[in-house]
DNA sequence: ACGTTGACTGAAAGCGCTTTCATCAGAAGG
DNA sequence: CCTTCTGATGAAAGCGCTTTCAGTCAACGT
């Protein structure tokens, strides 16, 4: 009745005593309702909701080993892709009751391992990691600590994974291009190091250009930082090439976009003048102009099961090694076959 | 040595053990190192690192009442704005050793409870949320449970907050075009139920026009999904219009984004024959063509001030009741001076 | 009528850590 | 040489919940 400056928080035996049960039963009502008769259960639950009783997570993680949380690492929240993954993990992860804690690591291993080593011993009941290549005390960790792991967008072939076939993906933009007369196809990707799903994007785009005959010699590939900024940048460092190249494959959207910005700062008309392809299949890219033929991956989708295996995983039931999701070549304005010599 | 299943895992007990100190002295090697002797430290770390030792964050937070966790709730994850404020935010809140547990709740009052709910059961240290504007009960839940809370974008005069001057916002934009000569305008706002950032903006830019001596009809304002497909419909209807405005705000910048695409199919010219601002300042903005004049948040700024203030006050450290971070009129190419009747 | 079964419920032992509180050298002071 | 500190450490009591393990009691079968 009279005021508290700050009440003391309503506990699990503030309920039994107040429901006249025991706290094993206040316990049961929450966690196992159909232990219970209805009566007693009706009148716990009266008593909670009453008392505005919220249970204590930290004490129910540490008394039953579950923290009802998944953890997830990513390179950056900050990108339409990985906030879409995440986004979808999230929604997924709450209807099951969980919650999900994030941590980002910039492009930096050592970053990564210290995340895991946090959310490791936040007690997470499983994590979400990004690519295949980390650092090699960051997977004896997640080894020997026998968490529920899923890796996203590439596997590594020994924990379970939800992925592309980014290879694919890089093959499939370089050989659109290949079929439209293309001859002269330079790339932009993010930098390689510490980023796999780049690297494969690149050598898949690479083979198919051998397979025609054709190559993807270094100085036709531009490294730039994962921004639209670096997109235009490596645009503009391909286009002042003296040979030219005639299509130009983004190796993120977000670069195939930046080349759409610098050809039209140039006045060059895409795709009169210049093809361009991206890999990510962006909300945005169907809305520039012209729109942006690229390669649709289904981002949300592997938010969605990389949050439904994990749930599996910390169920105990059993899940696929790896699920790979398709990717898929969305044609658009931008690319057209090439003319002249 | 020999293979085990699943190693037990490395308790506190085991290091003291192993170190031959006390439990309790581990436990200060952790948290207080300064309280022990170098040697004695020195031989708990060693202990500690040689085990693989990794405190029990349940165990933790139970017995010492902190989580070293900081909630947070958006509407969506899936949104350049709160990506990049989170991403902020992480970061910020990492370098002082918190983890950030996110939830969205998808423009719904209800699920804002739900997740409040769960995150202040999860025992987070802090929270963030956005907007001042929440179902009764969810307020009503922080303030008896005394938790550290910080209102972003909009603060509500009561709980600490990190906002901007939407209204002011609005004020710009719409000021702007009315210098430039426009006198019709028209302005695509998000759904404004549960959305009090977009209902100040447009209030702000109301305002603007009735002080001009102009107004602002609902027959000018439509309200559409916060998407860039939502500002493409939106800019449709208001272009359908008998009477169509000459110039258009968007409520945030990816409306206005939608504005240019939809012009631009129509073989309409921005801004020779239609002017576009928008509210945000997005990186994509500065990119598009022609590039958008738009009224720049620091949203970057209020991810990092709130993980201080949060961090502050956790730490009982004093904290400005209301921070209000300034907003800028952006001017790019998308808006110009309104020839003709 | 009496053992059985099954449905509920309670007692109590922790989960792994933090944090008083007490202890005990040794240093400093008289 | 004894008292008074100070600094370093340990013992032990929880933090709020889950989860065996028992126990109670009514219904059931024979």
């Amino acid at each position: 009745m009279g005021m508290m400056v700050s009440a003391a928080r309503v506990k699990l035996s503030d309920v039994a005593r107040d429901a006249g049960v025991s706290a094993a039963t206040v316990s049961r009502a929450i966690a196992q309702p159909g232990l219970l008769s209805p009566d007693t259960l009706a009148r716990v639950r009266a008593s909670a909701q009453r008392l505005g009783y919220l249970p204590d997570g930290a004490a129910r993680a540490l008394a039953s080993g579950r923290s009802m949380t998944i953890g997830a690492i990513v390179p950056t929240l900050d990108s339409a892709i990985f906030a879409r993954a995440l986004q979808a993990m999230q929604a997924t992860l709450a209807q099951a009751g969980y919650l999900l804690l994030v941590a980002s690591h910039e492009a930096s291993p050592a970053a990564e391992t210290q995340a895991v080593r946090a959310l490791l011993g936040r007690g997470v009941d499983g994590l979400m990691l990004v690519g295949a290549e980390r650092a090699p005390e960051t997977t004896a960790l997640l080894r020997t600590s026998g968490l529920p792991v899923v890796l996203t967008w590439c596997g590594d072939g020994h924990f379970t994974a939800v992925t592309i076939d980014n290879a694919m993906a890089g093959r499939l933009a370089a050989q659109h291009l290949i079929s439209l007369g293309h001859r002269r196809i330079g790339m932009i990707v993010g930098h390689l190091q510490f980023n796999d799903r780049q690297r494969a994007r690149l050598t898949g785009a690479r083979m198919a250009l051998e397979e025609a005959g054709l190559s993807l010699p270094d100085s036709l590939v531009v490294e730039q930082a994962l921004t639209l900024a670096g997109g235009r940048a490596g645009c503009a460092m391909l286009l002042d090439l003296d040979d030219r190249p005639t299509a130009l494959i983004g190796g993120i959207d977000l670069f195939a976009i930046g080349c759409l910005e610098e050809a039209h700062a140039r006045g060059m008309a895409v795709p009169d003048d210049l093809s361009v392809v991206g890999i990510d299949g962006l909300d945005m890219s169907a809305h520039v102009s012209p729109g942006l033929t690229t390669v649709h991956v289904p981002t949300g989708r592997i938010g969605n099961l990389a949050a439904q295996t994990l749930i599996a995983m910390v169920a105990h039931r059993p899940v696929e090694r790896e699920t790979l999701l398709p990717v898929e070549l969305v044609v658009r304005r931008s690319s057209q076959a090439h003319t002249g010599p």
